[in-house]
DNA sequence: GGATATCTACCTACTAGTTGGTAGATATGA
DNA sequence: TCATATCTACCAACTAGTAGGTAGATATCC
């Protein structure tokens, strides 16, 4: 792995288990084994390492819905692969997906980068809303309202459950708090 | 109002607003007119400001509660009004709930915040949970289920709206993550 | 009542450490 | 030789927190 990559790997760990504000430079040195001046020397001003780290996570993201829609026969597939997706984010319960942590951060994080995550929260809910779509289709949704209702509604659970889970410490929090959807995933012959 | 009472307004609104990270006693200092110095005469330390903060939040918030729940007639009331209260605390999409706040900056507090603000989370639930109980009893919540699983999944959904309404800085989006849920509370003529 | 002592609420001036960031030298490999 | 990648050594600005002092209100004792 190149020292960029691997600079943007410890730097990723950093910001969704500590959060954007409280990791430095000092940090990101000692993890990687060299000198501060030479963090700044791959990405020269903390702006543009956020950047990089969410058009890196946004894009990893994005590849992986991809592929759960590709390989999911049923809209209700998709969704499950969706919280599983969230709820391995969480690790043992010290991790944030990298956008609840750059949400939460929106007032220390560059311009740039506070419309690059709003761009990612607006694909991963159009994404969301796709899957209602096609759950209205296949009737793999129980109890269906309007796709875009229920793709604001899933998305907001979904942060809030992680949220909630990272504070306690426990991801067992997230699968509490999305029981109640996941009941309405139908486990027909079909998935 | 004493100063101390005045320092912690200010302290609250920033960390609203800014996260607890984002603050600094020199800010705390400049928005009340004293000098640093007597900042720290009121607060010795950062960790009791933010135990101060969350105590004094918690103790608003139960009674704010409280008083929801006495004067409703039935517990979809009760639970609109909680919403409308979540929704309240974003103003105009610039500031979170304190305890959205903390939740997200939990490496950065002091461990008898982090204990307080995991009390708060799970008083706020038992509230939630003995409105969906009244709910069972009432009928006034369409496709109950179980109060627990329901009292769990609203509190992780009105945080994480908060959270995607603030960094959209647009409060609208919480109504619209929340709607589906709003839907399920019936208008009864008890109400 | 008047002297003494204590308390509250603030001050100026400082410390030790961290932050993001820079200048310029040096090593390494094509 | 030249670009890439690293280094040492710094900087100004900021961080939480401390030391030591002061004006004025309040209590206590004779």
């Amino acid at each position: 792995m190149t020292m960029k990559a691997n600079l943007l790997t410890h730097a990723e760990a950093l910001a969704r288990s500590r959060g954007i504000d409280a990791f430095s430079y000092a940090d990101l040195a000692a993890a990687t084994g060299i000198r501060k001046a030479s963090v700044h020397y791959h990405f020269a001003t903390k702006a543009d390492l956020t950047l990089a780290l969410i058009e890196d996570y946004a894009a990893r993201v994005a590849d992986r819905l991809n592929q759960i829609e590709a390989q999911s026969a049923a809209a209700s597939g998709a969704l499950r692969d969706f919280l599983q997706l969230y709820h391995d984010a969480l690790g043992t319960g010290d991790s944030l997906c990298l956008c609840v942590a750059f949400s939460a951060a929106t007032d220390s994080l560059p311009e740039a980068s506070v419309t690059r995550v709003e761009a990612f929260r607006n694909d991963v809910t159009a994404w969301l809303n796709a899957q209602f779509d096609r759950a209205r289709q296949d009737g793999s949704v129980r109890a269906l309202s309007d796709p875009a209702q229920e793709a604001a509604a899933l998305f907001a659970l979904v942060e809030g459950a992680q949220l909630v889970a990272r504070a306690a410490r426990n991801p067992d929090r997230f699968t509490d708090a999305v029981a109640h959807f996941s009941d309405r995933l139908l486990m027909g012959a079909i998935q």
